[in-house]
DNA sequence: TGCGACGCGTATGTATACGCTATTGATATT
DNA sequence: AATATCAATAGCGTATACATACGCGTCGCA
């Protein structure tokens, strides 16, 4: 019954509590594991056939990650994600993302950004665009932050930025943006990008203060929507 | 052999991982346990007279915090605090506090900052002053902190500047605050608690940033100085 | 003499065993 | 009927056992 350290395949194949990390992870994200379910250790440990010591390691890692709560010492659950959550959230990620583009303006690589920004607008989102066209945005937006990310230099800061936009996911899966808000979003993005492409500091900033506003505002007007609808 | 889970005092004993992590964490700020050693698993388990399993969560919990690197699959040490990292920590910190005392100015007891100013005012930092009058110094920054923490009102951002906050206790260790330092700190911290006090989100900003400059000078200045003295 | 391969040791990853505590349910008492 | 107490059970924290992979040293070959 014992599979040993990377037992089988030599190559790709990952630790098991590593493994269990990933797909407990994407199960929150995707909200297949509501807010507030229990995660018992034998319970979770058996559905993905290891034994309790990985499952615990990966328990531990979400814990970090403020995903999982400890709500008394021996029961832990998904972490809940209230309204007050979701504001706090835009809070931090506000403060990170502004310090983020000020530094990757003083420090990045202009002819990348200058290259991202022109990406961004030959972005054309109609209502026919199919869902090829809307992936190629969510890759270019991760392309951007992966830039970003290099730019800054600061692992502390990219480290804090990677756990919020874990959390993110999850607010993304609740309230679904719609397509005027990623068109509004791209002439957003491209504003940023264009800002860091000149070393524009003071500019990165507003642009990006001004697309954080607009995304917690479309946030919050879309679960409205949602709480409307589920209650009708 | 066994000792169960709190097993013989019944109230102030907390689970052998939090201790071990408790006496790791304390051990990496303190410089006990330098950057850059090997901490393996048997060897600290033996250590503290605990099993590897209670040894391995401390470990993964500081490697959470980043004081503790993977650098292979098979070795962890403690992480490296280079000129670089602090750095890089300065410029979190600084986007973290200016975002908190924003928040504290609007949501915090006014009552409580004004309180928290008058006894900074109180503080007489002398050549003379004794170490009790500096702990009692500590303490009241520990006090203030407290009081910025819980008028925040938000869990993401205190989160973050814990952890900010667990490296910069390292830092200080490396370069010891001259006396100079802390008297010019006195009256950054009163003015940073009056500005909440009156609800000055503006000035509070504004203090909190000549607050961490002068930190961050002063920090590089004393570095600057251990590292001529052991070359000589 | 230098480089490579093979084998052993050690440390990590995982599984399992064990003790205890907390929670839950039932029963008895007020 | 409600509450308190006790007992049983389930689940967590810790210890131990085991299998594997990586590192190191030695030996052999070029």
């Amino acid at each position: 019954m014992y599979n040993g350290p990377m037992g089988d395949e030599g190559q790709g194949r990952l630790k098991a509590s590593e493994r269990v990390y990933r797909t407990l992870l994407s199960e929150i994200q995707l909200g297949r594991l509501a807010p507030g379910t229990v995660l018992g250790e034998v319970e979770h440990a058996e559905r993905f056939g290891v034994s309790r010591t990985p499952l615990r390691e990966a328990l531990r890692k979400l814990t970090a990650d403020g995903l999982v709560t400890q709500v008394s010492p021996r029961v832990t659950v998904v972490s809940a994600l209230e309204r007050e959550d979701i504001e706090a959230l835009f809070e931090v990620r506000g403060a990170l993302e502004e310090c983020a583009v000020v530094l990757a303006a003083a420090r990045g690589d202009v002819e990348e950004f200058a290259a991202i920004a022109r990406e961004f607008e030959q972005v054309r989102l109609t209502p026919e665009s199919g869902d090829d066209e809307l992936e190629k945005y969510f890759a270019l937006i991760e392309r951007f932050d992966q830039a970003l990310d290099s730019a800054v230099t600061n692992e502390y800061l990219i480290s804090f930025l990677r756990v919020v936009r874990m959390h993110l996911v999850r607010v993304r899966r609740m309230a679904k943006t719609n397509l005027e808000r990623l068109v509004e979003s791209v002439g957003e993005h491209r504003l940023i990008a264009e800002a860091l492409s000149k070393r524009d500091a003071d500019l990165a900033v507003h642009a990006t203060h001004v697309h954080l506003y607009n995304a917690r505002k479309n946030t919050f007007s879309m679960l409205e929507n949602e709480r409307a609808e589920s209650l009708a």
